[in-house]
DNA sequence: CGACAATACGGAGATAGTCTCCGCTTTGTC
DNA sequence: GACAAAGCGGAGACTATCTCCGTATTGTCG
């Protein structure tokens, strides 16, 4: 949006690589341990720098989720890519939406930060999940193609729903102290969703 | 479970009753202003009480928010006695669905902290919330009878999903300064919902 | 009425998290 | 090896939660 659309932007110093990657490294497993909020200036403590430093390469928690979560993105493309070309579409859409909504609870509240992100272009986590929500629509439309399923749905809805599902399921007990023992209900709510777009 | 069940609480004295009704008061308006993550402290400047009051009161935000949200609960215990004495009973589950979905969107957040107090019984919200798992239970029931739903959900699956989609339809975007017009996303969602059900 | 115990109040402050500012250090380059 | 650019980090401002305990209010009896 101005003349120097192409910034040259020279690569990272090396000390400043070093400390993004171990922040993203600390990060991932902070937020498995405590969720998406978990303190940040915990994880800069624990990956060695000051909080200064963290803020700058992370100027907010979006930011520093999407950074922790890029491998998964990665593979999640990669799937997609797969099951676009397999030939049972309705499977297809089933093993999609059951990996995007795995996908969402890789920590306790990251379906929240996704959904909410969703509508903003200015998150990273949003940009980053229209790839998804992109993808959930072309699946979507072969299913449509096959009769695999007949429901008319906007693929953002779809995407949302895979979310709040994800979310319902990984939502078991609070105050509680028991550790909630993983009880799997996605797969089983994700089953009443896909009987309603059939 | 002790020998002295029956605990005569006495009846409050009248200033506590003063400030626990201005407290409770002030926090509908903060809730709906601000969503359910509204300072308390700044709630009890408002009523007038200092913090130790309001925590005395209530102890942590669940209890704060059920004394809030007592009304529309009984508003809603009592459509759903109406709705059990429809003749429709899969136009009554519809209703009941849609009703519990904008009773859980009263507030932002607000779904969040039902469904995570839902099964668990020392929360306040909680306990209250059972009473509305069990009306959507007999709804079912009701429904089925009649054919008009053919699915096996338990009224807990129910419930919960009616939640994360109110929990969905009221997430429309984040840091965007416009202020969300209220896009009614329920009604749709709620439909593919329901014909998963039949 | 007046006084005394039980009850309740309230605000100072401990604790914890977010995020910024800016003087100092490290890095890469010539 | 020296200089500018890039980056660091921690003190501290701000906000929120929740507790503790000295003080004030209330209801009840004589």
């Amino acid at each position: 949006m101005s003349i120097e659309a192409a910034a040259p932007t020279r690569p990272m110093r090396a000390d400043a690589r070093r400390n993004y990657e171990a922040i993203v490294r600390v990060a991932g497993d902070a937020f498995a341990e405590h969720g998406t909020q978990a303190s940040l200036d915990d994880i800069a403590c624990r990956a060695g720098v000051g909080p200064g430093t963290l803020y700058r390469h992370f100027p907010n928690r979006d930011c520093l989720l999407e950074a922790a979560l890029v491998e998964s993105r990665l593979a999640l493309n990669e799937l997609a890519e797969q099951l676009l070309a397999d030939d049972d579409a309705g499977a297809a859409l089933d093993t999609w939406l059951l990996a995007l909504a795995r996908h969402a609870n890789t920590w306790d509240g990251l379906p929240d930060s996704i959904v909410q992100s969703i509508n903003n272009k200015q998150s990273p986590l949003g940009a980053s999940c229209s790839t998804l929500v992109d993808a959930t629509g072309r699946l979507f439309d072969r299913a449509r193609e096959q009769s695999a399923v007949t429901a008319d749905v906007s693929a953002r809805d779809l995407f949302v729903m895979a979310g709040s599902l994800a979310w319902a399921a990984s939502r078991p007990r609070r105050d509680t102290g028991a550790r909630a023992e993983a009880s799997d209900d996605l797969p089983r709510l994700l089953g009443l969703l896909m009987r309603g777009l059939r």
